[in-house]
DNA sequence: CTTATATATGTTATATTATTACATATTGTT
DNA sequence: AACAATATGTAATAATATAACATATATAAG
């Protein structure tokens, strides 16, 4: 009936919410995507969460902690990684994934007191976006 | 009774919250704060929260966003900046607040694509600690 | 000292976010 | 066909956080 994770691809019920996300202009919320995937049979928070999860997972959504809402993968390099940064705007709650190859160079091989290298990481920064300044 | 805001000193219950999670070896949640104040008389949520979001403005604590929970200051200079990073172990979830100048140097300075720069940000880096690698 | 204002507290109820537990179905493999 | 792994369905509940309203206390001004 449908593929399988083999080939990477979705499941139907992944597949439905990565959609809702992917064509959202803004982070979704777990309880707002039940809300708008009901016509499309998926009932109960639980059947959201799991898809979350594995979309998570594979990088093809993150989850804006601050918010607890959920956007689509705006960069290309994300499956591997799990380094993800954001800015967000404090003003009208713009979020826009950050894709600067120093960033993630320098947090990549940034060292801690230990000595320690920390390949993920989530980075969230705060302020005015251009049309709120 | 005690002093007030000007001087900025805490008030009964932003003290009594605030000396559990400064005497915490490691972040603590919000209702975990609550169970643990009863005996204070600090006996609802809101109570717990309101000192919560008092204790975060004025920086002498900090939410660690991917864990819902909230740890003490340990640097000297988050009153001012709101700019925080730390290091959280997967494995035993400890967690430590990271004071590196130069990190923090490099994201005050970072400008996205449109020249926009952050004084404000939240940075959770995730890894094993020294104990459990 | 009195009044006004702002800030903090107390209390109940409720909203929002997330997981546990268990049953069933589907998929990919042998 | 049989098996194991993964995905789904469903109900109940746990964990996290806020709204609304009443009262109290603290600082500042007159
Ligand atoms: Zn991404
Ligand atoms: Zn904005
Ligand atoms: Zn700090
Ligand atoms: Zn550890």
């Amino acid at each position: 009936m449908r593929r399988m994770h083999k080939e990477n691809n979705l499941t139907k019920n992944q597949q439905i919410i990565f959609d809702l996300i992917d064509k959202s202009p803004e982070p979704l919320k777990a309880y707002s995507i039940l809300f708008n995937v009901q016509k499309k049979g998926i009932k109960a928070p639980l059947q959201v969460y799991r898809a979350l999860d594995k979309l998570v997972e594979m990088g093809k959504i993150h989850k804006i902690e601050s918010r607890n809402a959920f956007i689509a993968c705006q960069n290309s390099s994300c499956q591997v990684s799990k380094a993800t940064a954001f800015s967000i705007c404090e003003m009208c709650e713009k979020i826009t994934e950050i894709s600067s190859s120093s960033l993630s160079k320098y947090l990549a091989n940034f060292k801690d007191k230990d000595g320690m290298k920390y390949s993920k990481y989530n980075l969230e920064f705060f302020g005015l976006c251009k049309k709120c300044r």
